[in-house]
DNA sequence: TTAATATCATTTGCATGCTAACGTTTATTC
DNA sequence: GAATAAACGTTAGCATGCAAATGATATTAA
């Protein structure tokens, strides 16, 4: 998803300039990288989660979403499709009645590994038009406009 | 969507410094500050279409697309909207019979203004945390990556 | 000119991502 | 202890965003 150029006589406002516009399609971009070298036809959000979980071990699905910064509906759906795919399981918290405590499958555990290494393939390959300095600086800049 | 902060005791792969992860966090922010300065109700790409439509005057659908990096059955659906909105119209294009051109109704003529301001504001309040300095660093280093 | 390509618009299917509303359960406050 | 508030998970609705397939039309090549 390349963008035509334009012609801007009249700079009033610049379309192609704007942090929002750019942040659109530079996601546009990482996603077609993670896409060609993600394993298993995970999404950037089921890999989020995975990675997750692997690191925090048993949470329950609204904390997880809190996690991977999403919205209860949108973890809804990518717990549910992890599931699917039997990656992740699910059991009811005996303590809290309101809880379903999520975790890594046996199956999911054996990916990690892997999705660690695409992972970093995919950023290094998504910042390769940046120095090592420049990918530094980028990072610092984003981390500040979260 | 803030995350909540996670023990990173072994930082094999820390998912919250990955350029996409930070990607995805940027442009949520950036929606919610988008969402309470626009007019109108319109969406991030729906304001992107009227922007370039009144930048290009006449344009073909799939061309709309490439001038705001949409793919062919997403600015269709953003064109669709807008059309049920009244802010955009279309006619058949006499010489070549596969396109239908798109062009600003009046009524999304007289936003253009008032959107355009709203746009500014929108990118200064998703910058304002960096100095004007690191603005135009991180905007440079964004397009480098697109 | 005919045949192979390319472009345009459309449609289907899947996955995000959000808001809002809902009922259940837990925690706080009075 | 009872009333209020908060958190949890679910569901519905809307809008991106993409891939892939389709049919119509234009363009290019043989």
């Amino acid at each position: 998803m390349a963008t035509d150029p334009v012609n801007t006589k009249n700079p009033d406002y610049a379309l192609e300039d704007q942090v929002g516009f750019m942040l659109r399609v530079a996601s546009q971009r990482h996603a077609n990288i993670f896409q060609s070298n993600i394993i298993g036809n995970l999404t950037p959000t089921q890999f989020s989660t995975i990675i997750r979980l692997a690191e925090v071990g048993k949470v329950s699905q609204n904390h997880l979403g809190r996690l991977t910064a999403m919205d209860v509906a949108t973890i809804k759906g990518v717990v549910d499709r992890l599931k699917a795919k039997g990656l992740i399981q699910s059991e009811p918290d005996l303590i809290d009645k309101r809880r379903s405590v999520i975790s890594l499958s046996p199956q999911g555990e054996t990916l990690v590994t892997d999705l660690k290494r695409a992972g970093h393939q995919i950023s290094d390959e998504t910042l390769a038009p940046l120095t090592a300095k420049e990918q530094k600086t980028l990072l610092g800049l984003l981390r500040k406009i979260l």
